[in-house]
DNA sequence: GAAATATATGTCGACGTTGTCATACGTCTG
DNA sequence: CAGACGTATGACAACGTCGACATATATTTC
């Protein structure tokens, strides 16, 4: 392989003349830098990374250790997120799953230690509390989509699924609906209380009765293996005397089944129901017909900030621990009708 | 940061002696051994990397690179199954996507040199054709769910579309739908044509006619920008006197217009009407009631057999270029009905 | 019992890079 | 013109690991 002394060799310098070159460094010829770099082309010298790393002991990677995100199709836009930044800031990515599994995850930061990863970014399918198994190591963590258990020990940037359906309600609210469905997400998703809870204060504070709503468990159960009660509950919530003008669904995936419900019973999209997601999970939001109103999860964002946050505390940066939270942007397509 | 030196003083023995034990080489006292390993655990050494492959110019690290594969929902098993094998081989990944841009593409090889991979897994969201910049370096590569432009000069899996599409015809056919819809894919992708001409020579072969077919373009355009034409093609479909009684949807995704297409008219599924896909993306074909009969895209498998083929040129093993095919396994469930 | 072999450990150098220090020349200052 | 400074380059060591080789016992072989 060629290195820099066969570099400093042909073009007649030293090697340490080839690695200020190299890293621009002042205190060399325009002469000799050209000689140097004409040299670089000619034998396709590439800068070892490895040898650079031991050198100055600093890998300039980062590590993301997933539950399923890299390998899971719903949160990928965390991981471009990550990888636009490191791109653009010269970093490498080094990326490993847990699968979910406490012994693998131990592994991996096994394995990112070996590598002397500079930073892991901790990032999670789900919005969801964990409790990280971070080794005895130091090495500096920062949290994406999720919480760190021990309270606020790690800094962590999540979405404001609050802030979201909050948003999703007023629009329903706002365009006339007063009785309205609601089909929960997984209730050991961190994203479900949150989501719920926001519908409940805002049709509240609105003047809705508890009457007002429908609200039925749509999914339960571990990830992965989760009993699906969405198709069911949509068709009997819309099967009532009274059935509900609109419908929350807890997630865009869940929706699929609302639509399906509602049209087997011969309603119309928007015109008998109105209906909305929440995630803008676009292989679905923009696959229905009528396209999906929904809020958007703000995942490539949340994966720049994060590798953008995890790197100001690589660098020292004194950051306070706690969570930062990203809006979820109201998307107004097509399946809701003013009443 | 803790080396085999800071080791080798603690247990009292020669670098060298460290070494030893912790690549498992033989001539070492079972006490040494263990005084050894005590004096890892008690220090918590991890070995580095970095100064193993200066020292051995083998890196252990396969780099993967995708147009969009890592950041896009669709092929995300692909990743999973090499990552599964990496793990379980002791190999570590590196990850980047081009975006489909080109002089990206360069410098991500240029990366890849940088850190000296071993070999690379060149992998595509969909199937299709591709004229891989690989460098002037000679960096062993597999080509994954796409085939080199020239030819046959890289090995490369894929999946068997034809296959794929074979027997889900046939399996219409044998339960007696003798006029069959298809919605085709996007053109531009190698799965259309390979699924097309394995529909179209299915039922020519059981004797149906052209006319018994009604064929329809569901998509085109360049892939993340294309128009949507498959909710009004299966509504027009549909709408015929004689209609088909069953719909091969060029994909699942493109199926949830079906069903919305033929709720909407007023069929059932799949009494009215049989709806198949093709992909088994489990997001939709699971979410859909009924569930959705698919072929499934052997992701997964084609991640793992290209790690494995990879690994295997890596250590200069002969293999042939030129494709391999993996098949895609029909997953029945409840969208078809025998007449 | 001498020679051959097997087992157990150590010394040293090299991988590719860059930080530290040294050297050499040229230019300025007083 | 001596000393101080600025610029341009090189020599050398060190980072952590492991391969090649050397050494030192213990055990076997004839």
């Amino acid at each position: 392989m060629v290195s820099i002394v066969s570099v400093a060799k042909v073009a007649g310098v030293s090697n340490k003349t080839v690695s200020r070159v190299i890293n621009g460094e002042p205190y060399v010829t325009e002469e000799t830098r050209e000689r140097v770099e004409r040299a670089i082309r000619d034998l396709g010298y590439v800068p070892n990374m490895a040898a650079r790393q031991i050198r100055s002991s600093r890998s300039n990677t980062f590590g993301i250790i997933a539950d399923y995100v890299s390998t899971t199709p719903y949160s990928v836009d965390i991981v471009r997120g990550i990888q636009d930044w490191a791109n653009a800031n010269g970093k490498t990515i080094l990326m490993a799953n847990t699968g979910g599994a406490s012994e693998q995850e131990i592994k991996i930061w096994k394995m990112f230690q070996s590598h002397r990863i500079d930073g892991v970014l901790y990032v999670t399918m789900y919005h969801h509390i964990v409790d990280p198994e971070i080794g005895d190591v130091a090495i500096p963590t920062v949290m994406i989509n999720c919480r760190p258990k021990t309270s606020e020990l790690l800094p962590s940037i999540e979405p404001d699924d609050y802030q979201g359906a909050r948003d999703l309600t007023r629009y329903l609210l706002e365009r006339g609906h007063r009785k309205i469905g609601y089909i929960r997400l997984n209730p050991i998703l961190l994203g479900a209380e949150l989501r719920l809870d926001a519908f409940r204060k805002t049709t509240g504070d609105f003047g809705l009765a508890e009457s007002d709503l429908s609200i039925r468990l749509g999914m339960e159960g571990p990830v992965g293996a989760e009993k699906n009660y969405v198709f069911a509950a949509a068709t009997e919530m819309l099967q009532q005397k009274d059935r509900p003008t609109a419908i929350m669904s807890g997630n865009d995936e869940m929706a699929i089944q609302v639509y399906i419900a509602a049209l087997a019973l011969g309603l119309r999209i928007p015109e008998d129901v109105s209906i909305v997601g929440f995630d803008d999970f676009r292989t679905v939001s923009l696959a229905l017909r009528p396209e999906l109103t929904t809020a958007a999860l703000p995942y490539y964002d949340l994966g720049l900030q994060g590798a953008e946050l995890l790197n100001s505390v690589v660098a020292g940066g004194e950051v306070c621990p706690g969570s930062r939270v990203m809006s979820c942007n109201l998307v107004e397509r097509l399946s809701v009708c003013s009443l």
